[in-house]
DNA sequence: CATAGTGTACTATGTGACTAGTACACTATG
DNA sequence: CATAGTGTACTAGTCACATAGTACACTATG
């Protein structure tokens, strides 16, 4: 596969977000079973230990659960995930609206522009 | 002064977003001096080195121009400007349309909880 | 012409984030 | 109990960033 990275952001922060987004479309279901790590860093290309600070990441956020000796799991807390979503809009968009403060535009001015946009 | 920076982005460049931000906002203005590298050093901080950075950075953009003993000087090309403005604010909603993508939402999702954020 | 104030260039150093390689610990399975 | 497949811990190297110090080139000013 060897997927390719953006290298404004770090891989390890890019998985984190494709896994969120993963899980967030419904390709990844409560308790699904993620790659391993191995198995993980093979597809994508990348270190084992940067897979592993991906699931590390993903754990510390409570959406994933991990075993040892059998791999890392979605969590099945329907309620956690729904708090994760409403998490990472409100973050996205807070810290939109701090870049459009910090480079002196409008809020109005930016959702002119947004809604233009494919 | 000591300003403070965030952590998860370059000193320069956040100075960089400043300075360009004051631009858009018109607290500087076509044709201002900035503040020389060793003054703004101070001011903000952070060394002489990392101011230069910045004024390089402007410079590489075409919004200022530096006149050896005498200045970094904002350009007076109103359109370099206009220009500039236009170019921030599209790769500005051109990201937040790529995280949105990764993350799994929906443009029209992330558009009414920027309408109802501060 | 001397001086002070500009920007610029260069080398060196320290630090932290990121990634990589390797070895270890645990678990299921036969 | 052996083996293969899990996650995990540790060490090391690379790179960007920021800093520090020094020296140089140019310009205005007196």
């Amino acid at each position: 596969m060897t997927m390719d990275f953006s290298r404004d952001k770090p891989i390890y922060s890019q998985l984190v977000d494709r896994i969120c987004g993963d899980i967030l479309r419904g390709k990844l279901l409560l308790g699904d079973r993620l790659p391993s790590v191995r198995e993980y860093a093979v597809e994508t290309g990348v270190n084992v230990n940067t897979v592993q600070r991906v699931y590390k990441e993903l754990e510390a956020m409570n959406i994933t659960e991990t075993k040892r000796g059998q791999g890392t799991f979605i969590t099945t807390n329907e309620e956690r995930i729904e708090l994760l979503r409403e998490d990472m809009k409100n973050q996205l968009a807070a810290n939109f609206l701090t870049s459009i403060e910090a480079l002196g535009f409008s809020k109005e001015e930016m959702l002119v522009v947004l809604k233009n946009k494919a």
